[in-house]
This record gives structure tokens, sequence and C-alpha cells, in this order.
RNA sequence: GGGCGUUUAGCUCAGUUGGCUAGAGCAUCUCCCUUACAAGGAGAGGGUCGGGGGUUCAAGUCCCUCAACGCCCA
């Protein structure tokens, strides 16, 4: 039954395991599987718009350990794999490589070619070509991207059930988008409204609270002049940095405490260049150490305008348009004259307003110092190159307890559902839930995306009626309203008084990707499979996701399903520059991860990144890839011995079992790391399993089989003890070893055993155990072994001499009772040490610590 | 400003309810071609556990405080 080759290698064993897993189909999901044997997982869906870099390999991996352990358990793995091609990076790259726009007031073209297959000339105009036409584009080429992405991930070894596979831009996930929003719509979990809304102006677009990021940028406080309306003398100092924004002043504020301004609260100030009357009022959100301590209150600097706007009941003054720039219009309020002055400003960026509004200030005399330089946080969008503005706009939101403190404490009691790993990773869900200040916004006015499944009804004149949107039917889904029709109505209606019209929008990417585990588990189609799977048993991701990806989706559980979508949130880390900082592309040094599998083999660089302990923020290491090399390689070294060691069928089949006291001893110990890595598994503790499967190893290689060899080998001693020892822990440990290095451990196994390793049970304590009664003391008993054996070698090093080199004597100091146990099983403590003499004394067993110890009289080198 | 995390050998990190002389790998040095493996093996050196204070018979571990670094949120 030898199958084991002359020169073991772990190069090449990935492509020749990879089919034959897929041919077996050894990780398919079995749907017809109870609920309590199923471990499911809420995979994410990587874009697949850009690169998988080592990020992807590291987390992924930790995702694959744990299937693959559920998996030897007996459970049925439902692990699907998803793309994400529905979101703005897609939208760039299929605009960039065809050449195209999307333009959702076209009409759909039937076999449609675009312009060009890749690299389109610099100065290529893009033809502008429908949604469902870009949809069409976006899947053939996301298509390309995704073969690439299942080759790696195969490469990788990730235990994927491909034919679950979904996508986030499919027909499939337009439905179950649709089909979600249209609920969340019926309860009164999704709202329109017209409001301040944060808007990128680059990508013309409103933008959700969990998409802003806060950036360092140099600005610059001015000291502006207003003047107190009663009496235009005397002037008040409001220091700013927006100056370009005094048109849209609509008031000021102050602290109520603070003593500067008391004389001021109900009061009218006038504005520098426009002189336009705004009251000023006491608010506690004035920060009286900030600047002059009073505030310029405008449509819209900044969120705490808005509240102010909010709170004061201010008029409302927009000055800058969606494109970014100086609305044409001058605010109704203004003077003949004071219009005149704001025609200079119309038309241009807020950059360009600012400067012009210092020179126009300087004319005045009411900038009454140079402005002052100073570094501040603005917020832009996380995708965006200038900084956010605040327009009135018209949105869709899903309620998310940022304005509700009731659902607010219901989807923070949701956090206490699921067992974070690391526990601490639920402050930041805590955190982020506390911290809303609005609801979430998922109306976004691009063009590729899920489309809002709404119509709304227009009046005589033309003008759209918010009130009642017309909903598509069920059976309806997908909608493109754009040229979709609504129920009862005909084409010519579109547009037309009394007519209707398709919402324009789309929805926030993260409102189709917070159905992760409805897609996947096909809510929508398939309630047979959704239940057996739901709600999903863990949730791995990224901790700098939690306020979009798991937020997002705990929202949409906790309204369609009531509950919370996991039991489990397995919180990934970073990789880092071997230089600690966040791992980059613009290095320029980047290593590829297929290079890497190249170099040291998939279970190489997945040891890599199961020594990462969870939630822990790792630096790249290429050592750590050697180790895991060299693991893997003594792996495959370690069982050819064992088997050849046993090659003649006597091992197992005689019933042989393990006797001698080191064999046992060595099966104690082995229990125990069976139940220790076992335990950390249950608790998503990848990387304990492997540190202890490995400490032993090492050990079990090093002290274990060099004791045991000779007796193993021979021919004349009894040899069944130590086979059937030494061939069941060669079992338990390739077992132990398998989720973390499956190519390795698939190959020694295909040498001794059937099937796969991947579908054999999970090791246990009472395999480990079975057939003998240790006593109590046999791990004390090796342990004493193993410090002689450590005497005898040190003793040969000191020496310069092999390993090999005779021991003439050997004298062991020990109490009694060891010297008795040692007594009893010298046999392989003399072949390993090549012992000669061995001496014992027995020690005053009333001297405590009665310490072993070991004099070592090496033979005269024989030269 | 609030929250969270990290700080242990030159480097990367373990050290689970307080308890043997604080461990591993890499790196360094010495030695050994030994019939599973030289892609190996046997050893050695190297740490006032970030600083300070406290609790305790006993603190890397618990408490307080300070500092540095990182992340999230204002």
């Amino acid at each position: 039954m030898s199958r084991v080759p002359e020169k073991p290698t772990i190069d090449g064993v990935e492509a020749r395991f990879v089919k034959q897993w897929e041919q077996d189909g050894i990780y398919r999901f079995d749907r017809t599987a109870k609920r309590e044997n199923i471990f499911s997982i809420d995979t994410p869906p990587p874009t697949v718009s850009g690169s998988l870099h080592m990020g992807h390999v590291f987390s992924y991996t930790h995702t694959d350990t744990l299937a693959r352990f559920w998996r030897m358990r007996g459970k049925s793995v439902f692990y699907p794999m998803g793309w994400d091609d529905n979101g703005l990076p897609t939208e760039r790259r299929v605009q960039n490589f065809y050449g195209v726009s999307c333009d959702p007031s076209l009409k759909y073209v039937a076999g449609f070619e675009p312009p060009f297959r890749g690299d389109p000339p610099k100065d290529a105009k893009p033809v502008p070509v429908s949604r469902p036409n870009f949809i069409e584009l976006c899947d053939e080429l996301t298509a390309q991207d995704e073969k690439v992405f299942e080759d790696l991930f195969r490469r990788l070894g990730l235990s994927v059930d491909w034919s679950l596979l979904y996508t986030t831009i499919s027909e499939h996930a337009r439905r179950t988008a649709q089909s979600a929003f249209l609920r969340n719509l019926e309860r009164g979990e999704a709202y329109t409204q017209e409001a301040p809304t944060l808007w990128d102006v680059d990508f013309g677009t409103a933008v959700a609270q969990a998409e802003l990021e806060d950036r360092e940028r140099p600005g610059a406080f001015h000291k502006l002049k207003f003047r107190e309306a009663d009496d235009e003398s005397k002037s008040i100092i409001v220091e700013s940095t927006r100056p370009e924004l005094i048109a849209a002043c609509v008031g000021l504020v102050a602290h109520p405490d603070d003593a500067r301004y008391q004389h001021l609260f109900g009061k009218n100030a006038l504005t520098p260049i426009f002189g336009v009357e705004v009251p000023v009022h006491p608010h506690p959100l004035a920060q009286p150490d900030k600047g002059s301590g009073i505030a310029m209150v405008c449509t819209f600097g900044d969120l705490t305008d808005v509240i102010w706007w909010r709170e004061l009941n201010l008029a409302t003054r927009p000055t800058i348009g969606r494109d970014g720039r100086f609305v044409a219009q001058a605010p109704e309020i203004m003077s003949a004259q004071a219009q005149t002055q704001y025609a200079r400003l119309a038309g241009k960026s807020a950059k360009q307003a600012q400067t012009l509004t210092v020179e126009m200030l300087r004319e005045t005399g009411e900038l009454t110092e140079d402005p002052r330089a100073i570094t501040h946080p603005v917020k832009f969008y996380e995708k965006g190159d200038r900084p956010l503005e605040i327009v009135t706009s018209r949105q869709w939101y899903i309620r998310n307890g940022g304005r509700d403190e009731k659902l607010r404490e219901k989807l923070l009691a949701r956090g206490d559902e699921l067992t974070w790993h690391p526990d601490f990773m639920q402050h930041r869900y805590a955190n982020w839930v506390g911290g809303l200040n609005g609801d979430w916004l998922v109306s976004r006015q691009r063009y590729f995306g899920v489309p809002i499944p709404l119509w709304y009804r227009l009046d005589k004149n033309g003008e759209i009626i918010y009130e009642h949107p017309l909903v598509p039917a069920v059976g309806q889904l997908p909608v493109d309203p754009s040229t979709d029709m609504p129920q009862g109505f005909t084409p010519d209606q579109r547009g037309a008084p009394n007519g209707f019209a398709g919402d324009p929008d789309i929805m926030d990417t993260w409102a189709t990707s917070s159905l992760t585990p409805q897609l996947a588990g096909h809510w929508v189609d398939d309630s047979d499979l959704f239940e057996r799977i739901f709600p999903m048993d863990v949730r791995p991701q990224g901790h700098d996701i939690i306020r979009t990806w798991l937020f997002s989706t705990m929202v949409r559980s906790n309204f369609e399903h009531d509950v919370a979508p996991w039991k489990n949130a397995s919180l990934s880390g970073w990789i880092l520059d071997p230089d600690r900082k966040k791992m980059s592309k613009s290095k320029g040094n980047v290593v590829t991860p297929s290079d890497l599998f190249d170099q040291y083999g998939s279970d190489a660089v997945r040891y890599w990144a199961a020594c990462a302990r969870p939630g822990v923020d790792t630096a790249f290491s290429e050592d750590q890839m050697k180790v895991g090399r060299k693991l893997a390689t003594k792996l495959l070294n370690l069982t050819k011995f064992v088997l050849g060691a046993g090659s003649n069928e006597t091992t197992t089949s005689t019933g042989a079992q393990p006797k001698d006291l080191v064999d046992q001893a060595m099966l104690v110990r082995l229990a125990e790391v069976v139940d220790e890595a076992t335990t950390a598994l249950e608790q998503f503790d990848y990387a304990r399993a492997l540190e202890r499967t490995e400490a032993f190893f090492w050990w079990f290689c090093d002290d274990y089989v060099e004791l045991v060899k000779t007796r193993a080998y021979g021919e004349t001693q009894d040899s069944s003890s130590a086979r059937v020892s030494l061939h069941r822990a060669l079992s338990v440990v390739q077992r132990l070893l398998a989720p973390m290095l499956p190519f390795a451990t698939e190959e020694v196994w295909s040498w001794w055993q059937s099937g796969s390793i991947h579908r054999a049970t999970w090791p246990t304590t009472a395999e480990t155990l079975a057939g003998f009664n240790a006593a109590s003391d046999v791990v004390d008993g090796l342990d004493a072994i193993c410090l002689v054996l450590g005497a005898v070698r040190r003793t040969k090093t000191e020496a310069k001499v092999s390993q090999r080199a005779e021991v003439a004597k050997l004298v062991i100091t020990a109490d009694a009772k060891t010297v008795a146990m040692l007594q009893a099983n010298l046999l392989d403590l003399r072949n390993a040490g090549s012992l000669q003499e061995i001496e014992f004394v027995v020690s005053d067993s009333n001297s405590e610590p009665t310490n072993l110890s070991a004099q070592v009289t090496l033979a005269a080198p024989l030269n």
C-alpha cells in the first residue's frame, strides 16, 4: 500500500488537488442537511474591478480555515463566493475599458457594440449608452475579472462551493435589492425627504455618513467685520474659514453663557459686502474658544450649520449649486447693490469664490487682518477629491436609528446577539451606532447600479407628486424605471402632465451589499434554502467596514427578519508593510499573491496568514512563509518515514495497542493538543490551534520519533506499540493541520488513506487515547527521559562530536520513583543516545526539590 | 475631545482564570553530511516584560497613573 514518492515535494500539488477537489465535489454544500448540521458563512464579496492583494489572501484564508474545521466536524458548510460588481470601481472600469458612459434616458439597443474593447485613446469621447446596455457590458467585462479571481482563490485552496456563486449587479441581485427596498417602503422604514445632504460636486451625487472621511487640509481663518444693525458703527468680528459663504449667511450664533455677546442675542447684524440683516442667536454648540467665539451660520457650510438652521428656524439661502459652483441667482433678500456684488461670484467654484471674496472684503475694508493659515479637518467623500458641499435635495432614506432613539437601542441590542471575535470589536459597532446623526441615505445620483424601483405621478402641470409613488408588482422585478413602465400607464405618458416619471436614481451599493445573506441564500426565490442557512453562523470581514457593511446588514435583517443576521462576527486585521505602515499598492514593489504561491507554495502563504491572531494587524512576512514551507516539507518527510516504518501490513491489522510508556505518554500529550486545538477553533481562533499543533509536531519529530525509531524499525524487538502509536499520531496530526495546510495534508493523506482528508472526521481525544489506560504520571516519565536525552545531546554538542557518538557511561541521579521508571523504560533512551553503560543513583528522597541530573562520559573517539 | 487596541529578545510574536528559572520562530554564533528530511539535526548567546506607583505570600498577568504608536468616531 505504499504510495510514498521517493522524493516528496509540495511543489505542484496545488494544480493536482484543485482539479481533483472540483471533480469529486468535496466542498459541495448538502442542501438537504438540517439547520443544526449546517455551518453557513456570509463571505465578503470582493470588488472584482480591483486586483486581489495580500489582504484578501490573508482574511479569506482565515475564513477557509474555519470552514474546513467545521466541515471535518461533520457540518454541511455553506460557503459561497460573491463578486461585487455593483459600484463606482466597476462603473469606472467599464467606462474606461469600452469608452462608454451610462445615460439612463437612452433606450436599450440590442446587440450593441462598444466603440472599444480595452484602451480607448485618451481623447476619445465616451459614447452614451442605456443603463441595460451598460450593465451588459459590465457583465461581459467582470466575467473576465471573475475568472482571474476564481483561479487565484482556488489556488489559495479556498474550499468554496463555487456553484453558490452570486454577484451584486445580476438580475437576481437587482430583484433582491429592489424587493427588500419595496418591503422597507411598505413598512415605513424607507422614506423620501427634501433635506440638506452631503454632496460630492465631482461625482454629482449625495453621499452617506458612512462614506465620509475627515482629511486634514490647509485653510485660513478670516476675520470678518459684521456690523450691528442698530448701530452700524459697532462691529462684530466673526472668524470664518469659508468667507465665500457670506452671501449664504443666515445668522450668527454664540454660546448662551458667552458674556461678550449677551447684548446681541435677539438683535440683528449686517453681513459684510452684502449688508444683509441676519439674526444673532445663542446656541450651546457655539464654541467660545474658537476664533472670536461667534460663528456665522450659512446655507450650508458644515453639518453644524444644518443643526443651527434646523433648531433655530433660520432662513435658507443656497449659493453653491450641485456642480460646486455659485448659482447665478443671488438670494432674494439682497439689495440691488448687493446683487451686483454677488454677480461677481456667480459661476465661480468655491475656491475661486474664496479668493475673490477676500479681494472684495479688502475693497470694503471688512477684512480686519490678513487671513491666518491653519490646518483643519475637512469632510470628504472617501472616493472623492474635493471637499463635500451641503446642498438641499430630495433623497431616499432607510431608518437606521440615527433619528430614532428606540430603533437605535434595538440595533445596539442586536449587537449583543452576536459573538464578536475578538470581542473588543463590538465597541466599534456600539461606537458607530451611538454616534449616528441621521438616517441612512440610500439614493445616489449615479447611473450604474440597482435603480430605485419607483415611479411618481405627475400633476396637471407635469410636476412630480412624491407622496404616493407607483410601485412595481413583485413579479415585475427587477425593474428599471427609466425604461420600464408602471402598471396602468402607457409609454407616451412618461414625463407628460398627469402622466408619470421614473425615479432617476440608483441605490447606494451598500443597499445591495447589506443583503449578502439574502443574495447568497436566495431569499427571494428559494425559501427552503434560505431557512436552512439563515441566520448565518458567521460574518467574516475587515474591521474597517463595521460601520458600513456589518451595520447596514444588521439594519436590513433587523427590519426584514427581526433577528441579527449571524451568530458570530469574525474581524480580520490588516496587512502592514514590514515597516508597519498599511500595505499600499503605490510602493512599486508590490508582491502579487500568485508570485508568492509560485515561490513558496499556497500552504506556506496560508501558514503566514493563519499565524496571525484574529483581528490583529499583521506585518507582511516572507520569512513566515518560509517557515510554513518548512513545516509542509517536514510533514511530507515525516509521513514518508512513518509509513516506511510500518510498511509491512502487520501494524494496524493485528489490533496492536500502545503499551510502552513513551508511546502512551506521547499520545496523552497529543490528546491535550487535540483538545486545545478543537476548543480554539470552536472559538474561531485558528492561530492558537495552529500554534499548539505545530509545537507538538516539532517535538514529535525531534524527540519522540528519535526515541522510538530504532524500536519501530527493529526486526528483533516488539515494534507493534511504537508502530501503532506512530500511525495513530500521524493520522491525528495530519488532520489537525488540514484546515491550515490543505494541500500538503491532502498529499500525505493520499499516500496511505482513501478519500480526501478534508472529508475525514476531525480527530478526537477518544480515538487518540483508545486501547490503553495511561497511568497518571506517564507524561512525567516521558519528560524525565527527554531531559536525560537533552543532557546527552548537550554533552555531545559541547564536545563537538556527532550525535551518533557513543556514550561510554551515563550516571543518572534522581529520586527513587524516577529511577524505577527510567530503569523500566531504558530501551528507547539507550537507542537514541547510543548509550553503553548506565548507572543510577537514587538521591535522598528528603532533599527537595528532587532534581534529575545526568552525568555523561563519552567514549574515546575512534578516529 | 471621546472610544478601542498595541507596547515582552536585534526582528515578528506567544504567554487563556495571578503561581516552576519569562517562551517560540526568524536572525546571530558553534557544532554534526545521522540510512525520513542538509529544504535537516544538536546546542549557545541574547530580555530590569514601555515608565512610575499600588494590591498580594507571589504581578508580564490585577488596579491607578503617565508616555509613545496605531485605528475608529467627533
